[in-house]
DNA sequence: TTCTACATTATAATAGTTCTAAACTGTTGA
DNA sequence: TCAACAGTTTAGAACTATTATAATGTAGAA
């Protein structure tokens, strides 16, 4: 618990009360500069590794979506049976590798403008993301 | 029942016995020109309205994933509390109709190729997958 | 300090999916 | 032709991710 005021501000600013478990759960998604995808458990077993008093999962499921909804993470359809976050909330898309179930972020700036020659009626564009799935090269 | 001897062909060379559930899936799923985009719910639906004879939820679990291991289905990661499936198994794109739910078809040819400037170290690029979000135009 | 709305928690409930094991059926080949 | 067998269907149980419930705890305001 070293500057944690910032999260404190980040937090109280948004209408969040800034409790320890949200502190907690703030260091872990964003004390790095790299962006974190993750699942929930994923995130569970980082709050075990990182603290000894422990988050119950009802309360690490309420912050991801409180957080999700204030927009400091964004969910990402990658898999059906769990759901992903992703701390990068700026415009961008994905490599994924399927065997090894990883997300990599691509820059908005790496992907050129993406050219759709067809349009729906009555409907406008919200987002353009681009998914590329990878293998192994042998 | 009426031309049913193709499925029962295309189910038999892919080493599938053509049961009555399996011909009835294959009348629903693969009798239209159209591509369906649909979950195990939506099939359950409609085979409930084609038929009498009722398909357990088990069949039709087990049918839609044996069509999937033979490349007759595409799964399409949308939501993450449900798997869509898809009968266009060609390469192609999506729109996405989040209020409405609604996926449709976007053809590999109608967007123009996708140029991405970055690569990961020894991996190479099985697919490219485009998802365009939509909303209604005010 | 007291009050209250917000937050955490254990636990129950729900929903989609997969598993199990018994009954059934398509196919093979004697 | 038909017994035998492997593949298939099925009801229901089990499983897993997620959400709801409702009691307890706490941050912040007054
Ligand atoms: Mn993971
Ligand atoms: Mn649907
Ligand atoms: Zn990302
Ligand atoms: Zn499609």
């Amino acid at each position: 618990m070293l500057n944690n005021s910032h999260y404190i501000d980040k937090l109280r600013s948004s209408g969040l009360r800034p409790t320890k478990q949200r502190i907690k759960i703030c260091e872990i998604l964003f004390n790095t500069e790299k962006t974190f995808h993750f699942t929930i458990n994923d995130l569970v077993k980082k709050i075990s590794k990182a603290t000894n008093d422990k988050i119950s999962l009802a309360t690490v499921y309420n912050t991801v979506h409180a957080f999700k909804k204030k927009g400091y993470l964004k969910e990402i359809p990658i898999n059906s049976d769990q759901s992903y976050f992703d701390t990068n909330t700026s415009h961008h898309h994905h490599f994924y590798d399927e065997s090894q179930k990883d997300l990599i972020d691509i820059d908005d700036a790496d992907v050129e403008p993406v050219k759709i020659n067809t349009r729906i009626p009555g409907k406008k564009i919200k987002s353009v993301e681009v998914l590329v799935k990878v293998e192994d090269a042998e």
